[in-house]
DNA sequence: TATTTCGCCGGTAACGTTTGCGGTATCCTT
DNA sequence: AAGGATACCGCAAACGTTACCGGCGAAATA
């Protein structure tokens, strides 16, 4: 049990103080180069390691953060906790990851754990259904470094950094018209979603002042199988000669349902969708997407968390 | 700033000891009940919460797992992930997240981390040109409950918990021969993975020994390229109508292969992976597959854990 | 009534660190 | 040679908890 090294023991190995030994390994100024060699090498050998939870309790300093996520097999949320592992092991930090579930009560519960385990900053995606605008705001006001990312609530002065909602939907939205489509079929998310609105907004928007001649039908679906239904129920009456699919989990419902069409891509039907690009990847032909990473989001977010630990507000 | 909680203050207020509001908060028989509503009342109010660092230096036991996996971004390790994560909560455990970017570097700073934030356990799934067994034998040997998945070292008493790998494989086989396939492409990953070898050697064990006369061709791919461009090339000069693919990855190259061949599915060749299930099912038609389900394995690793946890040594 | 039991509570040490403050020697200055 | 500056180090308190031990009054026993 080599646990058993502390400042305390290496100090009576070399009759020198505890506090003499706490220094040397911080290289303190006030110590001979003679006692840190000594000191480091003792520590070396007996395989020395800081009791992260005696430091802490003394300097009240974390160095983890929490994260708090609705799922981890996701594949937006798996590429953004990815990047922000990355870089907060660059800073010395470690990751504390939950996952609510989606649900808004293990949803604070979580936020009690992290608060109870000292992080030094959390970010979250709030669950669908969660509207604890006053719990967010009590972790905020008492100082906890707060950053929501996809998923953000209606509060004005915390951080928040969510994908390029608008842009991607609007990006999409001129590709589409551009080339000239007869009948376009649009199916979103989960309504509720502040995302989801974002991008039903943008991208409408865009239809109406730009061509406001195509026909635009928008739909919604929760999942693959409801966007795969959606699909096969609408083609039994009608035509399109475009989807847009909102995200990977529409993609792929839709997807199935132009294979049960016996629907040719692009000839019959063509496809866009907004997502990170590994699943319009496993598809043959590819299908165009536009872009959102998880990955630079998850980058993103650690810098403001950075920022906001070096003093800065908003 | 309300982490300014704490039993002292609390005890402060109620002019009783911090002895006595640590005991009535758990409960203990030697308070009584009348003293124990009050300091429960009072603490709620105060939304105090333990300072698990003050805990855990105290009684040296921590709530919290170590899990270190290579990268979170895959299929496999996300859906391992969450399951584990899942039964921690249930037993009030919280989990460290690791990555290694399966480099055995940091994999051994992963390690150090773990050890230095005093985790109750570790799950590691070692880097594929991981070979630290000695390092490994002084974490066991320490006392630190280790639980390897997926890939694990060649130790002999040390928690290991893998997917099946033979079972899965001698499935693939005994179903591929079961179609009287006239030659069959199968495709493996890194040749240095132990899970590789395991798969291979019961995959080409069976052949051996019902088919023989099968020509079976077997190759490595360290990637979705690699296997789409092996593929490609095997198919100038020769044909398979059977292609086997170990594990996911593999699986994606190959169908990209098969596309810019324009081979159909199952008419031209039939295609078998390895999987969880989700990208086969992306494919139309879907592909067939033998299931090796993360989540359960993780369900798994977390028995081992806790059994572990309460004395079981191997 | 004398003595034991018991219910309830406080004092205190300890977990391993960090840090301000103070105290020796040794050195340089004039 | 006397003074101060400097280099190096130790003491002790504190962070918030837990747990052992002991104490005191009241109830129960003898």
């Amino acid at each position: 049990m080599n646990s058993r090294s502390t400042l305390k023991n290496i100090s009576e190995k070399l009759n020198i103080s505890i506090s003499t030994v706490s220094r040397a390994l911080k290289n303190h100024p006030d110590i001979s180069d003679l006692t840190k060699r000594k000191v480091k090498e003792l520590a070396e050998l007996m395989e020395y390691e800081p009791n992260s939870y005696a430091v802490n309790l003394r300097t009240n300093i974390s160095k983890v953060f929490g994260l708090i996520v609705p799922v981890i097999s996701n594949l937006f949320y798996e590429s953004f906790i990815s990047a922000v592992e990355e870089d907060a092991r660059q800073l010395g930090y470690t990751l504390l990851i939950l996952q609510s579930g989606d649900d808004s009560i293990t949803e604070i519960e979580n936020l009690k754990l992290c608060k109870q385990n000292r992080v030094a900053g959390i970010f979250i995606c709030i669950a669908t259904h969660a509207a604890h605008t006053e719990t967010y705001r009590r972790y905020i006001d008492a100082g906890m470094p707060l950053v929501f990312f996809d998923k953000v609530p209606d509060i004005d002065s915390c951080n928040k950094v969510c994908p390029a909602d608008e842009e991607a939907a609007t990006i999409a939205a001129t590709t589409i018209i551009k080339y000239n489509k007869k009948r376009v079929l649009a199916i979103f998310g989960n309504p509720e979603l502040s995302i989801t609105n974002k991008r039903i907004q943008a991208f409408s928007k865009n239809f109406a002042s730009d061509a406001p001649k195509i026909p635009l039908v928008i739909k919604h679906a929760d999942s693959s199988a409801q966007a795969k239904k959606m699909v096969l129920e609408y083609f039994t009456t009608k035509k399109a000669d475009h989807i847009f699919c909102m995200s990977d989990e529409i993609l792929i419902g839709v997807m199935q349902a132009t294979y049960e069409l016996g629907l040719k891509i692009p000839q019959d039907v063509s496809i866009l969708a907004i997502s990170n690009g590994f699943i319009p990847g496993l598809f043959n032909p590819s299908i165009t997407y536009v872009e959102t990473s998880g990955y630079k989001l998850g980058k993103l977010a650690m810098k403001r968390m950075s920022d906001h630990l070096n003093g800065q507000t908003f």
